[in-house]
DNA sequence: CAGCTGATTTCCT
DNA sequence: GGAAATCAGCTGG
């Protein structure tokens, strides 16, 4: 297990020791754990990109707490994303957890990649739950090793983390998501050192590089810039009496 | 493979 | 009202 101390500095130095460190979350399906591979460090007041750069939030309030603990968020009215809480609290300060290699639990994580993906949750506290009851057996998809975890919402989906993890304690070895440090952790040496370079999708502060992975990766996501996206006109001019609009 | 698009909540101006 | 720490499906080269 990581220390709540690892945690309680600042994220740019968090971040990159947080690679090759193995998350995993427990539940009564089972147990899947990945070895991180891909992280982003976002600080507070002082990085326009952090979700907490003005201010607290109700969203946000998790990165202003203590260290060690998990903030999670819903982005795009259909993905969740995790941070851990870096600093002590009272200052917000968090890293990302962009891409993972899933070392134990291929298969629950293959199977809540495919519900997902046929069926992604907007309201869902857990993302693909399989609970007791109502569960229909297709046929899993296939996915590469490198494409189960590797993007921050796809692993969001391999860990079967949603909102009801917000805030979650990942030092505490009793919490079901939790974190154990590299030193323990199964390596298999595919990397060869840690790169680093600007985060991905951030248009303000883009030069910071505060992106963070295992060079040679193959669940690294490539970079992309950010690129807004000017949202496309909904409504048509009604050209016949009958609109028959369909939202 | 690059590029565009829909889905759709949360927060900010 | 618009952009966002995204992803998957589809199009065209």
């Amino acid at each position: 297990m990581l220390a709540r101390g690892f945690f309680a500095r600042p994220a740019l130095e968090v971040a990159p020791g947080l690679l090759g460190c193995v998350i995993e979350h427990d539940t009564p399906d089972g147990l899947v754990a990945a070895v991180l591979t891909e992280v982003e460090a976002y600080e507070g007041a002082a990085d326009p990109a952090s979700h907490a750069y003005r201010g607290r939030s109700a969203r946000n309030a998790v990165m202003f707490g203590p260290a060690g603990h998990a903030y999670v968020y819903f982005t795009y009215g259909m993905h969740f994303c995790v941070n851990l809480v870096c600093l002590p609290e009272g200052t917000a300060s968090a890293v990302l957890l962009r891409a993972g290699r899933v070392i134990e639990g291929i298969p629950l994580a293959a199977r809540r990649r495919s519900a997902a993906v046929r069926r992604p949750p907007p309201r869902g506290d857990e993302p693909g739950g399989e609970g007791p009851g109502g569960e229909e057996a297709e046929q899993p998809r296939v996915f590469r090793e490198r494409d189960l975890a590797s993007g921050p919402a796809r692993l969001c989906q391999a860990l079967g983390v949603g909102r009801a993890l917000n805030g979650a304690d990942v030092c505490d070895p009793a919490s079901p998501l939790r974190i154990r440090s590299a030193v323990t952790a199964r390596h298999d040496g595919v990397s060869t050192g840690v790169s680093t370079g600007p985060r991905v999708g951030v248009s303000s502060a883009a030069r910071r590089p505060w992106r963070f992975w295992l060079a040679g990766d193959p669940s690294v996501s490539a970079y992309r810039a950010h690129v807004p996206r000017t949202r496309r006109k909904v409504n048509s001019p009604p050209d016949h009496e009958d609109g028959t609009m369909l939202r």
